[in-house]
RNA sequence: GGGCGAUUGGCUCAGUUGGUUAGAGCGCUGGUCUCACAUACCAGAGGUCACUGGUUCGAAUCCAGUAUCGCCCA
């Protein structure tokens, strides 16, 4: 037998099992009549995003589902892949561009793209190498790239059938934009964030009577270079006959009309509101409503235009916003700065406010793809965990907005719709036309943006399986079964790629989504690049090895909740893995030589209690970690796993069988043996979906000859053995009497190394026959000498005494007991008992318990009862004893 | 403004259908390098379950309200 080191080392292991895994091609998949499939779509991470914690959780939830489906029979496949993410892509290559003194304006749009491919082939593959690091079981095979050529069909056919029916649109609208990226964006990614401003209160004066004015609050006073109009509530008493008089604006000097709406709120601010239709998505309603002349005074850069005047024209929006607050101040209309915590809407890749801009671009229509996606849900087609999320995802549902799909960059994909200057057709068409089909014109031209990087991430769950090919994958894997995702893209992804898959694919896109928490620091917040206070989990993987990682996440992901990241949870889960080791060394130091793991038989009659005992407990894990996968209670399970590999078998049962290994009964040692194997093996099946890496090290020194690798074993069954039942009663006797022994002994402080002899008297004739029979154990667990058990014996003088199941149990402790210490300890334990028995015996004073609560309930309490008030009397009497010296 | 969630030892969290003396890890205290493991072992201390009311024989758990914190939407 080989000589294994004492600590793990997960550097010696890891990699070496991902090749060999991949080499075996475990992980990859092909359509299987004869099982039946279950598939997982990765949620695709940004192609030149970095491994977060975030990343770390989704994964090794996603792999724990995938590697147990594997184990128990069925045909698995975990699809991987990358999204081409935009604006960050493109961002990230213009910033490198611009080190260099160059913008993507100095190259062609070809030549910009290729720049960005290779940007993608240089830092593309980096997260992939990154999941790989953290075990992941995905069919690389298949690894898909949402711009590779498969997908970018999937994206140009469901955009032509969209237009065709009439869903694709391109209007004149209000959008988002984003200043630095330069482009539009859609609702979802703007996010709202909370700004310490201020509200300032302007004057504007009429123009007929200049001692006369309205006054406005705004948070933005630079954007007055742009008020078309001053609106003010019809019911409101104040300003009735201002409606329809005429204002100048001050700075611009320019006349605008004073109108009415009910939009304006009375109470706020002063309850006069002034209307910039370009640069406000409410006041631009407004301004249609009311035909009002629409001033744009911002370049694409938030930077001021001419409309603005030449004293503004260039400054950007904040040093306007200084310049124009001092101008107002002198001219004396500033009335009132106030301080204001507003919401303001942040770009979600470039982190500066957006600017409302009113562009042309394009939209889809969603409202009819929106009903057949609520349904699903609704009616429990598609379950939802937690299903909280239902609420949220109805409520954005059910009032859709119409999304912007239109990107004014180069890197994705190029909106399909063809133009003809010559003679004006326009069309979405599936193939690149040469010359115009109607004209034959040979300046036809494809419009310059490309669309959201959503547009094809809601295509995932089918275009993966090459749709719209009709293949065998695509029948055999869709729908799949689960999505693990986090509910911040909720709207961005599941929505969608529900709607998605019941529109192009006829069918949903998987059954279940469970939705995760997001990983927090240990101070609960966010993990952001700005605050530095996210690990680089390749770090930690270098520190405590992949298994610790994954199964100390697990640990601590309650379902649904969000998690607050602490490095000691993964040292808990290093620790783990250690104790797992050193508990198989153990069993493997055991082993002979020529050690026959198929020879051991679970229901052999020769088994000793504590085998009975253990594999009673192993039932019951095995049984527990199903029903909390099924649920996605998956720190449940995690810590089902932790607690019986730990606290049962390595603290008791472990310890319980040295005796029998170390004795002289070959049969007791061979059950011992056989038993600590075989419940060995199951741990490390049960374990392998969480930490696969140690399980399968450590299996190929258990497993039967004719057996493979454990990541392609069979899961662990439930099995019921015979004589657990009584083998749980007997053992936890037997538990209660060493653990009341050590504490004595520990309280006593008797040193672990002096034996010391224990007199046990009292209780039934079955507590005894027990104790007497597995009297070998309380010696060695409990560290005793001489142990006598009977009837009755007469309390040696000077000894310790504790009461366990009416038995009572004393240590002789001449010369090292104290008196006080020990009267100290019993008058504890006598006002524990007390407490309990009073809150017992009051319930069962209560006439109305005794009438309504059910019979096993009160006949429960009775028994309780009994047997506190005898161990009471017991321990009562011990202590009055205490001084017979 | 609307919705969702959280509040349980010093810290982070379990507690599933209301019913045993509310559990765990970390931290803390005392003792052990005991021949698998000091990344360990043994023992212990520590909680009026945010607050107020209600339902019930019985509430950490169900209901209503309040407070604080967080998230989403407008």
């Amino acid at each position: 037998m080989k000589e294994l080191p004492k600590i793990y080392d997960p550097a010696q292991v890891e990699d070496k099992w991902y090749s060999e895994w991949t080499a075996q091609n475990y992980f990859q998949s092909k359509p299987n009549p004869d099982k039946k499939p279950y598939t997982i779509m990765i949620p695709p991470p940004n192609v030149t995003g970095m491994l977060t914690m975030g990343h770390v959780l989704n994964n090794t939830l996603q792999d724990i589902l995938v590697r147990k489906a594997r184990m128990e029979g069925f045909e698995t496949l975990w699809l991987p892949g990358t999204d081409h993410a935009g604006i960050a892509t493109q961002t990230a290559v213009e910033k490198s561009l611009r080190a260099e003194g160059k913008t993507r304006q100095d190259f062609s749009r070809d030549e910009f793209l290729q720049l960005v491919w290779d940007w993608k082939t240089k830092y593309g593959g980096i997260i992939i190498k990154q999941l790989k690091k953290l075990g992941v079981s995905c069919d690389w095979s298949r690894e898909r790239f949402t711009l590779d050529e498969g997908l970018s069909k999937a994206v140009r056919e469901v955009f032509v059938r969209l237009y065709e029916k009439g869903y694709i649109y391109k209007g004149t609208r209000i959008v988002n934009w984003c200043p630095v990226s330069l482009t539009a964006l859609s609702d979802e990614e703007v996010i709202y964030k909370e700004v310490h401003g201020h509200l300032w209160h302007i004057r504007y004066s009429l123009k007929d009577d200049p001692s006369r004015g309205l006054t406005i609050a705004t948070t933005r006073p630079e954007t007055m270079l742009g008020d078309s109009a001053v609106a003010v509530h019809p019911d409101d008493k104040r300003y009735k006959d201002f409606i329809g008089k005429t204002l100048i604006l001050p700075v611009a000097n320019r006349e605008i009309p004073v109108i009415a709406d009910p939009y304006v709120e009375m109470e706020f601010g002063t309850g006069a509101l002034k209307i910039t239709p370009c640069h406000d998505p409410n006041d631009y309603e407004i301004g249609l409503k009311h035909d009002l002349p629409f001033i744009n005074i911002f370049h694409a850069d938030a930077t001021l235009n001419e409309k603005a005047g030449s004293d503004y024209e260039g400054l950007d929006r904040l040093h306007a916003r200084k310049k124009i607050v001092a101008e107002l101040e002198k001219l004396g209309v500033l009335v009132k700065v106030e301080k204001y915590i507003h919401k303001v809407g942040f770009s979600e890749r470039a982190g500066v406010p957006i600017e409302p801009r009113v562009s042309e671009q394009w939209f889809v229509k969603m409202d009819e793809l929106a009903k057949p996606a609520l349904k699903v849900v609704n009616e429990g087609h598609i379950k939802f965990s937690p299903d909280r999320w239902v609420k949220t995802y109805n409520h954005w549902l059910e009032n859709v907005k119409d999304w912007c799909i239109s990107r004014q960059l180069w890197w994705g994909h190029r909106i399909p719709v063809f133009t003809c200057p010559e003679c004006g057709w326009q069309n979405a068409l599936r193939e690149d036309p040469a010359v115009c089909p109607q004209c034959g014109s040979k300046k036809i031209k494809q419009d310059d943006d490309v669309l959201d990087t959503w547009f094809s991430s809601w295509l995932w769950p089918f275009s993966t399986l090459d749709w719209p090919e009709k293949n065998d994958d695509l029948k055999y894997y869709y729908p799949t079964d689960d999505l693990v995702t986090a509910p911040d893209i909720i709207f961005f992804w599941v929505a969608r790629m529900i709607m998605a898959g019941l529109e192009f694919a006829g069918d949903i896109p998987f059954k279940n989504v469970y939705f995760t928490g997001l990983i927090r620091d240990a101070q609960g917040r966010k993990m952001s690049k700005s605050l530095g206070n996210s690990p680089d989990p390749l770090d930690l993987i270098d520190r405590f090895g992949a298994d610790a990682l994954r199964f100390g996440i697990m640990l601590i992901a309650p379902q649904g909740q969000d998690i607050l990241f602490d490095e000691n949870r993964i040292e808990t889960g290093r620790n783990f893995m250690n104790k797992l080791w050193n508990a198989s060394r153990f069993v493997m130091m055991n082993c002979p030589q020529d050690y026959n793991f198929d020879a051991y038989d679970p229901h052999s009659p020769a088994l000793q209690t504590p085998d009975r005992w253990i594999l009673g407990k192993m039932q019951a894990v095995i049984k527990s970690v199903n029903s909390n996968l099924k649920k996605y209670r998956f720190n449940d399970a995690a810590k089902d796993i932790y607690d019986f590999t730990w606290g049962y078998f390595c603290d008791w049962y472990i310890e319980l069988i040295k005796s029998s290994l170390y004795g002289n009964d070959p049969v007791r040692k061979e059950s011992a043996l056989g038993t600590a194997v075989y419940v060995l093996r199951t741990i490390l099946k049960l374990l392998h979906p969480f930490a696969p890496f140690i399980t399968e090290e450590i299996w190929q020194s258990v497993k039967k000859k004719d057996e493979s690798d454990i990541m392609i074993s069979s899961w662990p069954k439930s099995v019921r053995f015979t004589g657990t039942d009584k083998s749980e009663e007997e053992m936890k006797l037997l538990m209660d009497v060493i653990t009341a022994i050590r504490t004595i002994r520990s309280e006593m402080t008797v040193p672990p190394a002096k034996k010391a002899d224990v007199l046990i008297h009292g209780g039934t004739e079955e507590q005894r026959r027990i104790l007497m029979e597995k009297n070998e154990y309380i010696r060695a667990l409990a560290k005793i000498d001489e142990l006598k058990i009977a009837s009755r014996l007469e309390k040696p003088k000077l000894s310790a005494a504790a009461v366990v199941e009416n038995l009572e149990i004393y240590i002789p402790l001449a010369g090292l007991i104290d008196v006080e210490k020990e009267q100290n300890r019993l008058n504890k334990e006598i006002d524990n008992l007390k407490k309990h028995l009073e809150g017992v015996r009051n319930k069962l004073l209560n006439p109305h318990f005794i009438a309504k609560a059910p019979e096993n309930v009160v006949q429960f309490e009775r028994e309780k009862e009994k047997s506190l008030s005898e161990n009471l009397s017991l321990l009562m009497s011990n202590l009055a004893r205490l001084d017979d010296r």
